[in-house]
RNA sequence: GCGGGUGUAGCUCAGUUGGUUAGAGCACCAGAUUGUGGAUCUGGGGGCCGUGGGUUCAAAUCCCAUCACUCGCCCCA
């Protein structure tokens, strides 16, 4: 054995976080009911080829961050380090229902190789939104809006901006990506050494820099909304148009690009400044080429991920869960009795703490400790008239109640 | 993959110029209270001082390596 410890860049989740990870989930599965997204899920593991070939062999994903490996049947498989593609893959696939429009929810693990830092971790939890079936505009305000809501009622509003760009379509897209190197290969020479791949791999990342000597090239970089053809810019004004009539806040951001070939006109991404470097709480944008790109029919999409451990960092405290009901005997004579009272309660839907062991010092005390919000106290002296004792543990008020009177009494400790 | 910081009890941290058996608070267990919690007092269990090597009469302390965490770069949720 290697050692005890987790592997780098996982972790456990214990009870406390337990707790803060399955609200973000739950408050985002449901506001996503209430737009009429349906939950779905996908597998933890595909065919390499579904990454590899939607992401892009360039991307970094692809080129150095994916768990890959061969499973006895000789198949290259590669644990997810999206939803999009595997989703994309299970419309194609039958998998899932093929009436467009789809509109679905899901979250799960996702895997990447990458150096863990604060909120960066090679196995974390996502959200995710899709959209599938559906070019216009109104999907893609519907999305953001989705977005939104969830983020306020998790209580991040303050701390989270929405950033918003659109790359156009594939002929906007490209002639700027065209301007882009004529521009910064004249420039070459005052570029980073980090850029200058980004020249030769994807030249609209040199756009997001944080080089100060790459940020004066980029300050005075054709601008991509000046490529936009008429078609795309269309179709933008009326995405923050939507945006406005909802009055949901934006900031428009022409040097905000996503690392992925297939996203084509909106790119988002709800950010903060109280993570550090990972500010990217949720992204996304859309995709009509992908499915076509995988060898299915022209699909448009749009889609976005939201990280549920950074959700989680900066999410309100999840409402409290129902305060316990602690059944304790006073001696092991009662504990038959005590076993059966509990069964009993817990039959009837209540939360109930049984104490294995301690006396009844002890077991108050663990009553105590757990916040429970009364103890029934089953003790000889009562059982001889068939009562037990209500200790209210606020108060410290007790009451008597017979064993067929107790299920109605407790109803009061709710 | 690259650079900086930090690793001492379950948690938060002390630990002097290297010097006896490594400490505190919280938490946990137990007693004061053999049928009554929260408060208080008393006692107890807990440590390969991240790991491995080196220097030294002597290392938690100095040196090297390694691992993990952390902050940034890269990239992204």
């Amino acid at each position: 054995m290697q050692s005890l410890k987790s592997v780098r860049g996982t972790r456990d989740i214990a009870p406390a976080e337990a707790l803060k990870y399955r609200h973000v989930v739950d408050v985002a599965r449901e506001v996503s009911l209430l737009y009429g997204f349906e939950e779905i899920a996908t597998p933890i593991f595909e065919f390499s080829e579904v990454f590899k070939r939607t992401l892009g062999e360039t991307s970094d994903i692809v080129s150095k961050e994916m768990y890959n490996f061969r499973d006895r049947g000789g198949e290259e498989l590669t644990l997810r380090p999206e939803y999009t593609a595997g989703i994309a893959r299970a419309f194609m696939s039958g998998g899932i229902p093929n009436a467009l429009p789809l509109k679905l929810f899901a979250s799960g693990p996702m895997f990447r190789y990458e150096r863990p830092q604060k909120g960066r971790l090679r196995q974390f939890h996502q959200i995710d939104i899709e959209i599938l079936g559906v070019s216009s505009f109104k999907a893609d305000v519907e999305l953001l809006a989705l977005g939104a809501q969830i983020l306020r009622e998790l209580g991040i509003t303050k701390q989270v901006r929405l950033e918003i760009n659109s790359l156009g379509d594939v002929e906007s897209r490209n002639r700027y990506r065209n301007e882009l190197v004529s521009y910064f290969r004249d420039h070459s020479s005052f570029l980073s050494e980090d850029s200058l791949v980004r020249l030769e791999r994807n030249p609209l990342r040199i756009l997001d820099s944080k080089d100060e000597s790459d940020k004066k090239i980029v300050a005075n970089a054709p601008l991509m909304s000046q490529s936009l053809n008429d078609e795309s810019t269309a179709f933008f004004d009326s995405v923050l148009g939507g945006l406005d009539d909802l009055k949901i806040d934006y900031h428009r951001n022409e040097r905000l690009v996503r690392g992925l070939d297939y996203y084509n006109h909106t790119a988002f991404e709800f950010v903060t400044d109280a993570l550090g470097a990972q500010g990217a709480l949720i992204a996304g944008g859309r995709y009509d080429r992908l499915i076509e790109t995988m060898g299915g029919p022209a699909t448009a999409g749009i889609g976005w991920a939201g990280g549920v451990e950074r959700l989680s960092m900066l999410a309100n405290d999840p409402p409290v869960s129902e305060r316990p009901i602690a059944v304790i005997p006073v001696s092991d004579k009662e504990c038959a009795i005590a076993t059966r009272v509990s069964h009993d309660l817990r039959q009837a839907g209540r939360v109930v703490e049984y104490a294995f062991r301690g006396n009844l010092s002890r077991r108050l005390k663990r009553a105590n400790r757990l916040n429970a919000r009364v103890a029934v106290v089953i003790g000889p002296d009562e059982l001889k008239r068939e009562m037990v004792m209500l200790r209210d543990l606020d108060s410290g008020s007790q009451t008597e109640a017979t064993l067929d009177a107790l299920i109605e009494k407790l109803t009061f400790y709710r």
